[in-house]
DNA sequence: CCGCAGCCTTACGTTAACGTAAAGGTAAAG
DNA sequence: CTTTACCTTTACGTTAACGTAAGGCTGCGG
């Protein structure tokens, strides 16, 4: 169900994360939740924006770099130099996600014939000949 | 040209890292050069290597991981569990490449319409409002 | 002979992103 | 009233992959 708040915990099952991972997230800046007390609550808007850390560091992004990409989230707008830098940490994910895709192809094919290779010597194996213990 | 043999900065300077990384990939054993008196000797197959680890860096393996992955290229031929351990690796990494791709196209998308909301903000303010300092 | 370039070893320092433990407050359940 | 399950803060510990500095050998051009 849809809630309109939620407990650190709340949060911390939701998404796959400790609690101590999202307070690290506030204490680096990236997260400012309302307090109840000394208790966080966080909004809609809170979970969000912890979607986003984790998007971005899925693709690699440092916590600092998740924290300039959350600012141009905000109703703010930005400035157009933090906007253009951001476009161009993303290009440069992509090329790298270009790179990594050419070495994965490079790395499967190669991976076949060690497995072509492998399994000719389990044959061999398997036809009388002797192994190394 | 091709030569048969590199020192240690013929090979720091050509895959553009430095020696100390070299030695430290030896220290973990994912490298064993000759040696003439102290002095590493590289040869073809060491610089192959090292290209190897490099791409399994590229790709997001841990040193430990590239050190498996030289093991399949061995003479050896290596085991079966070895190998369908690393074809589980390789498959997991393509999955977490998927993700990227997914991640990174969103995240366009979203900053597509972020450039939008700024490039807005620049004209409203040219066309006479005020921006906050 | 001097100095520089390049090689070596040993060993402590660094960064990011949390993990983990200690010590304690609060609220509902039994 | 005590246990249980949350929540809090503070603070030291951890891992990977090197960086960096110190101290020293070696060969060579000038």
């Amino acid at each position: 169900m849809i809630m309109s708040t939620y407990s650190i915990s709340d949060l911390a099952r939701e998404l796959d994360i400790t609690t101590r991972a999202i307070r690290f997230y506030e204490e680096q800046g990236l997260l400012s939740p309302q307090r109840r007390g000394n208790e966080r609550i966080y909004s809609a808007r809170d979970r969000v924006t912890l979607k986003l850390i984790l998007r971005g560091k899925r693709i690699g992004f440092s916590l600092a770099e998740c924290r300039d990409l959350i600012c141009l989230y905000d109703p703010a707008g930005g400035n157009q130099r933090q906007l253009t830098s951001m476009l161009d940490k993303i290009a440069e994910r992509r090329a790298q996600l270009d790179q990594q895709l050419l070495d994965i192809q490079q790395m499967q094919i190669e991976l076949d014939t060690a497995e072509e290779r492998c399994q000719a010597a389990l044959l061999s194996t398997r036809t009388g000949q002797q192994q190394p213990a």
